[in-house]
DNA sequence: GTGCGATTGTGAACAGAGGCACAAGCTTCT
DNA sequence: AGAAGCTTGTGCCTCTGTTCACAATCGCAC
């Protein structure tokens, strides 16, 4: 079975990304070949769910051997779709927006960021990396222009659902939300939300306390 | 059942913060009652999920009204452990880690940042906000001063696994780790990872493809 | 006090993900 | 060529998480 995924689990995929990183690094240190036991351990998983994940993406393992890291690295790039480079805008540049436009995590893996956008006088203008801030007013033409396909929103959260509803007009069809708020997307358009304080507050109730009703709660997050 | 949650389940737990951020939106505009329903529609769930949810922590709604919005919101603070402030520490002052410093988002909900590390000489000293950028090899002292016990690591990946050794060894408990790297953390340690360019790859799958021998496949993420 | 409409809390069915364990298959050594 | 030793791919079982559907319960009106 497996024979080309009608369709990955969407757990597989969230975790392809993670072995592409992975993989990448093996191969800047010139390493061929690995097994699913050491790229397992590398990536934090189970060997079998490892080897699980990548069966839905056809067998291009050896047996008794391993996974041939460039072969592997491509086979996962393509099941992702990052065989071509992916054009990204951010909107809102705020002290993350900027952050993010300035980061090159995502240039390196096939996400160059080509346009920024803010309303706010004193930051349209301003030169961020390669890059000045554009006002959103100009958004469609030069989403057109690049074909950008994924929007970063780093807006402030009242304005975040407003601003995706404008991207998505403009012919975007992934968007990467920073922005504190629930934010709604129709058919068709891929969307994700990152809330980094909310991670600290998963966080929190992990922490080992002893004051509440509660005796000792000491356990491994994923 | 649920009395005081022996247990409340990983997946609940996620969720949590993210009612929370619901109701206190709510209660911003004054509503002093939600239905979950209301709730569900706000955080974007199914409404007997996120009942379940709330079970797990109590009865704290009322049948034929709702939840009282100041009540449910203390209960849930209360369950994550977020009645008292908890200091943060950030490592790793680069675009990223300087955006996270100045960020408002985590001060706002309890997690004071209260102070930054970092190892090179053209960073260490540097005012970001309100603090001066101290040198990692100051980090014991630091957090033993503060109390401080949630780190964000912001450092390369090639560094991360250190940092972390170093700041659990310090007395940090938890640990958000942002560098693109897997990192390990012992018994008691909770730890939670955030790759931003990994966010943009899952996304990059679920993008209206045709150009594989993959028909079409439009699906909503998650 | 009784009945009615609304909403919670949860049992039970269902779906999805995880992990063990082993057969299938490749490589190497003799 | 045959045997031995790995490692993959996967059937099967388990466990967690999700969803439905409904009884229990509340407030309110009359």
């Amino acid at each position: 079975m497996a024979e080309d995924g009608l369709q990955v689990p969407a757990a597989s995929v969230a975790r392809l990304p993670l072995y592409l990183r992975c993989l990448e690094e093996l191969c800047a240190n010139g390493v061929a070949t690995v097994s699913s036991s050491r790229l397992a351990e590398l990536a934090g998983v189970n060997a079998a769910k490892l080897r699980k994940d990548l069966s839905h993406l056809g067998s291009y393992g050896t047996r008794g051997v391993g996974y041939e890291v460039i072969n592997l690295t491509h086979e996962i790039q393509r099941e992702l779709g990052l065989d071509e480079q992916s054009p990204v805008i951010v909107v809102g540049l705020g002290n993350l927006g900027q952050a993010l436009a300035k980061h090159g995590g995502f240039g390196d893996r096939g996400f160059p960021i080509v346009a920024l956008f803010d309303v706010q006088p004193d930051i349209v203008g301003m030169q961020i990396g390669d890059l000045v801030v554009a006002h959103f007013d100009d958004l469609a033409g030069i989403v057109a222009h690049y074909k950008a396909r994924t929007a970063i929103i780093s807006t402030p959260a009242d304005a975040a659902q407003q601003v995706t509803d404008d991207v998505i007009a403009a012919g975007i069809t992934s968007v990467l939300n920073f922005a504190p708020t629930v934010v709604q997307v129709g058919e068709g358009v891929a969307l994700r939300q990152v809330d980094l304080a909310l991670e600290l507050q998963i966080l929190s109730y992990y922490q080992p306390r002893s004051d509440s009703e509660r005796d000792t709660k000491l356990r491994l997050s994923v």
